[in-house]
DNA sequence: AAAAAAT
């Protein structure tokens, strides 16, 4: 174990000392741990770990999984009904607005191997065979290819379906992330846990499928970013994964790539025989195969492009439900086929309420922002559908974890979840890779729209992406920015579904091409051409801060951020210093004042005493650096008094252990030495004299 | 304090 961690210069953890416990790797350390410095591997030779993966995968001993399906399951069943029968009802009566995917998915028949026909002849007999019949030319996008006696067949290309995935070169709004990678290798990655697979470091065959190889080839994906070159190996390999990871960084890539490349090579899983429902011949209920669960709505939706993109022409068809749509539209789109969903947890608990899907199939299951999905109140959600229904147990699938931040309730979820895995831990991208020019201005909130407006006015072309804190000054700000003439629109939880996605159309394709949002927008949406983005509000966590820049500067671009500060913001200036140093910013002189300004006295000393006990700058593996931690020095702050302006509290007591387990959790005995997300005893200790409470706004 | 999410 130790050998693979440290091989090729990937030597980790074990040296760290337990100041540097952050989110990413400062930077001289950076080349001892960056992917780039491993030593190259042979593409053609894969490592063994990935290659034993393809014939060891944590159903390898299952036939049902690995081998043809049973006969009356997914073989060559000729007797489907013709197109003409397959139909839906006219689909296309008026249904609300979908991302434009889904628009494509609804055109009806079509030629080939439709699998509409699935609703009518009972789920467990799909009928994968026939194909043919004309019809022709409508395009459902994905998912028309076929398993027929044990081997992977392709449908046919469809230029225009091509087109509408992976866009054209003057169309700038399907272009996506992951074209230049060049960026990508300064992100470090670091993993641990016992056998962990070496990366690989191209997109070849083995351990990727061919047809996997051809999608990714028209997506224009060329490299693997290092969360991929672990990643792959380790899912290919039937090992659970627990990544700190943010979008940006190609995680979405990093699950799919390999879940469907296993996909596209041992084929579907027959249908449970003893499962009711059926017996009218009708068996309503989907069983998918792989399970994505994500905390918005727009994420899932783009989750759902690119597993659509990477599913073209295979058998695998993808769907994806979430709530403020019409269910009756995702029921359908259910019944046509279901192996890969994506979904947000509310309404796939109601459909599973509904009988309508069943998890019974699930081999791959992946948690994404799991962290965003508990701040969101989704425990109880997530923890019935992962053990209160009929999914299978750790055992029996395979669990990917994602997560900007590894606070203790995601480790709890992951202890619960996850079996054996392999802990990864990605750099964060926005701050780390020096393509976005942060600037902070000193800004009084009464001067904030004029300000504004001199951005706007002096802001070439891009989209400008504005962040607020509230839905109310989400609407009032782009009300004011129209009046002003701007072609402005808002995106925030109180609006429609159909006008959130009507807004993010509209800024996508450059008609509107300023947004005002709320943190709705701030993590995981992938929009191209963003090239400025303005915090108007500053966050009060500094990892809201690094999701919202994170939003431009993609894919090896160059960004602008500027951020409007003023004294309400000083409970972030710290860490906002921290970053802008990190990231090789010029840090404004009156930041450095307000830091000491707040510093002194009771302020957030505690820090500097105990380091960034919390967050996401816990995400390492905690098995190995677990329990108690033993305070990392006094801090000195806390306690005593302070200027009246001080923010007082989160008091001294310094370390403790990054989010040790609690006692008794069984990993490294260790308790956690002290409440630790706060780090130490401290934990917003007494406010520190009159300065009291500790207030960040 | 605010935001998100099933109806």
């Amino acid at each position: 174990m130790a050998d693979q961690l440290n091989m090729g210069g990937l030597s980790l953890g074990d040296q760290q000392q337990p100041s540097t416990a952050r989110s990413y790797i400062p930077p001289h350390m950076r080349n001892k741990i960056t992917t780039g410095g491993n030593p190259p591997m042979n593409p053609a030779a894969p490592p063994a770990a990935a290659m034993n993966g393809l014939n060891n995968s944590a159903w390898a001993g299952n036939n049902s999984y690995d081998a043809r399906p049973a006969p009356g399951g997914w073989a060559a069943t000729p007797d489907y009904p013709p197109p003409q029968q397959q139909q839906q009802p006219p689909q296309q009566q008026q249904q609300p607005p979908l991302p434009p995917q889904q628009q494509q998915q609804r055109q009806g028949p079509g030629g080939w191997n439709n699998r509409a026909g699935f609703d009518r002849n009972a789920y467990g007999n799909p009928s994968a065979g026939g194909g043919g019949g004309g019809g022709g030319g409508y395009a459902r996008g994905s998912g028309d290819g076929q398993w027929r006696d044990g081997k992977h067949i392709p449908g046919p290309s469809n230029a225009r379906v091509e087109r509408e995935l992976f866009g054209t070169p003057n169309d700038p709004s399907k272009q996506h992330t992951g074209i230049n990678f060049e960026k990508y290798d300064d992100i470090p990655v670091e993993a641990s846990g016992h056998d962990v697979p070496e990366p690989v470091l191209t997109f070849s065959n083995p351990p990727l499928d061919e047809h996997l190889l051809r999608n990714i080839e028209l997506a224009h994906y060329k490299v693997p970013t290092p969360v991929q070159k672990y990643s792959i190996p380790i899912v290919m390999g039937g090992r659970d994964l627990m990544a700190c990871a943010q979008t940006g960084s190609g995680k979405t890539g990093g699950f799919l790539f390999p879940i469907l490349s296993q996909a596209f090579l041992t084929g579907p899983s027959p249908i449970p025989a003893n499962t009711g429902g059926g017996g009218y011949g009708r068996q309503r209920k989907a069983y998918p195969t792989s399970l994505i669960l994500a905390p918005t709505r727009e994420l899932v939706s783009q989750i759902y492009d690119e597993s659509r993109k990477f599913a073209y022409r295979s058998w695998v068809r993808p769907c994806v439900v979430y709530g403020g749509a019409d269910i009756g539209s995702q029921l359908r789109q259910i019944e046509r086929g279901c192996d890969l969903l994506v979904a947000t947890p509310g309404r796939l608990v109601d459909l599973i309420e509904r009988g309508r899907i069943s998890l019974q199939n699930i081999k791959y299951l992946v948690l994404d922002e799991a962290d965003r999905m508990l701040d969101m109140g989704f425990e109880p959600q997530i923890r019935r559908i992962v053990e209160g229904e009929d999914m299978p147990g750790v055992a029996n699938r395979q669990t990917l974890m994602f997560s900007a931040t590894f606070p203790r309730d995601i480790q709890m979820l992951a202890r619960d979840f996850l079996k054996d895995y392999v802990f990864l831990s990605v750099g964060r991208v926005g701050s780390t890779s020096e393509n976005i020019t942060q600037k902070v201005e000193y800004v009084e909130d009464v001067d904030k729209r004029s300000v504004l407006l001199d951005i706007l006015h002096t802001h070439g072309s891009g989209l400008t992406l504005i962040f607020v804190e509230t839905k109310r000054m989400a609407d009032s700000l782009s009300d004011f920015l129209i009046n002003q003439n701007f072609p402005a629109t808002s995106i925030h939880g109180d609006r429609t579904q159909r006008e959130r996605e009507r807004a993010l159309e509209m800024f996508r394709n450059g008609r509107c091409p300023i947004l005002v949002a709320t943190a709705v927008a701030a993590r995981g949406l992938d929009i191209p051409n963003v090239t400025h983005v303005v915090n108007y509000d500053l966050p009060t966590d500094i990892d809201d801060y690094v999701h919202r820049i994170g939003r431009t500067g993609r894919a090896g671009n160059t960004g602008h951020s500027t951020a409007f500060f003023n004294r309400g913001n000083r409970g972030v200036v710290r860490d906002l210093i921290e970053l802008l140093k990190e990231a090789n910013q010029d840090v404004p002189a009156f930041l450095e004042t307000i830091a000491r300004e707040s510093s002194f006295g009771g302020g957030r000393g505690g820090r500097s005493g105990g380091g960034r006990g919390r967050g996401q700058n816990a995400n390492r593996d905690f098995r190995k650096y677990g329990g108690g931690g033993g305070g990392g020095g006094p801090g000195f702050g806390g306690g005593f008094g302070g200027p009246p302006q001080a923010s007082g509290g989160y008091g001294g007591g310094g370390g403790s252990g990054y989010n040790g387990p609690p006692p008794n959790s069984g990993y490294n005995g260790g308790g956690y030495g002290g409440p630790g997300n706060y780090g130490g005893g401290g934990n917003y200790g007494n406010p520190g004299g009159p300065g009291g409470q500790a207030s960040w706004w």
